[in-house]
DNA sequence: CAGTGGTCTAGACCACGGT
DNA sequence: CCGTGGTCTAGACCACTGG
């Protein structure tokens, strides 16, 4: 057993989950009074689930009629690491480390961190592939203190994998696009002319409010498109 | 009087969202058996209303402590249109219009708004300037048929605005982002140097599952950089 | 008509935070 | 200790949808 939440919105919700997860949008979820009945709990309680099911996008209401798998209407503004977005892609994500190292914080890294200069930190630089060929170069700085040890303890191929197995998976990120050309270093890396267009991602990704990641990434235009999705909620 | 909706859950809400809206982030809202004697309604009812402004981001709750003003972290992907995102950048949006007038919807087109070839749609092409200077090409298509009259009723600043005043306000969009370089037509009127690197952002907005603006955007890379939000609810 | 979700009540016990 | 939010009960009436 991991474990056995005992609070039964949570055990509705989960069975609810694992009904509609792969269903096709449109399919009729469980009514509530049809929950009551099989957990033997009270029609708020299958409400509490049913909600934040509803919050999440998974299912959608219809007053009169019943509870349906909404149809996904992409992942609003999923919060994905490289190698999440290429295997979304179908691409084959890879990476060759070039820089790994403990180095103080300078004042931009600092305070985009939320530390103080000199505090140590994690430079991790890299030279992403896809598919075998260069898709971008990724300068990423980590807090060392919430991250002891993690350099020593070989780096993972997915940053946010291992962040996720400490606890610390971003909840949070905020991106800046725009669009560059590549100097000649960034232009033999890629494996493209220098000045070939190229987009400029730079990412702060907080974990409940504490920043974990900064990073400043350099993309092949011909290779990437960056996809947003904006939603009113209210 | 506009409305009074007698709905208990929602007169609790407006009154605390008129409470909390101004008021400094961490500021205390009032406790939940407040309410409850203030209003004469049943706690499960307060809670309603206040889970919808957590949901929204308004208040944080704090278990044991009581609930609170959130900070706003930003707006998440606040779905915006060019004139309220230079105003919120603090430039001076102006607009020329290069082209405007009803067209029949081509393949492309028409699989974008959902609507069949040769359908009527609008074709509204703009060169607009920030702060005086060019900062991006917009070519904009609209659904014809839900807008009756759009040509006619004299071309508004903001296409957002107008789709407000009709009921139209996209709740959803999705952009795609790239890096390109300026052809010839564009630098002549970016005024920039053919080659100079630029932003391409396709937009398609949809207002409660109906599609009414479809656009491609070209923009200044040295004068535009998008920002986005991502949060992981769950 | 029967079934659905939407709203609402008047309580209850719990875990937690601060005094 | 008392007040907070978190969970939960066992009902109720309503408006709406479908057959």
């Amino acid at each position: 057993m991991s474990e056995a939440p005992a609070l039964k919105h949570v055990q509705v919700r989960e069975y609810v989950r694992a009904l509609c997860e792969g269903a096709p949008p449109g399919s009729a979820a469980p009514s509530e009074r049809e929950l009551v009945q099989r957990f033997g709990v009270a029609r708020m309680t299958v409400r509490q689930a049913m909600d934040s099911l509803v919050n999440e996008g998974l299912l959608e209401r219809m007053p009169g009629r019943g509870t349906f798998v909404a149809k996904p209407k992409g992942e609003v503004g999923r919060l994905t690491s490289y190698t999440e977005d290429m295997a979304k892609r179908g691409l084959l994500p890879e990476s060759s480390t070039l820089l790994a190292r403990r180095e103080q914080a300078g004042p931009g890294v600092a305070r985009a961190l939320d530390i103080t200069e000199g505090d140590a930190v994690i430079h991790w630089k890299r030279l992403r592939r896809a598919d075998g060929a260069p898709m971008c170069i990724e300068d990423a700085y980590l807090n060392e203190v919430i991250l002891p040890g993690f350099l020593q303890s070989g780096m993972p191929t997915s940053l946010y994998d291992a962040l996720e197995a400490r606890g610390l998976r971003p909840t949070w990120a905020e991106d800046s696009v725009s669009a560059d050309v590549a100097n000649d270093d960034e232009a033999a890396l890629l494996d493209v002319e220098a000045g070939a267009p190229v987009l400029r991602v730079a990412r702060r990704a907080l974990h409940e409010d504490k920043c974990v990641e900064v990073s400043r990434s350099v993309f092949r235009a011909d290779r990437m498109t960056v996809y947003v999705q904006f939603a009113d909620a209210r």
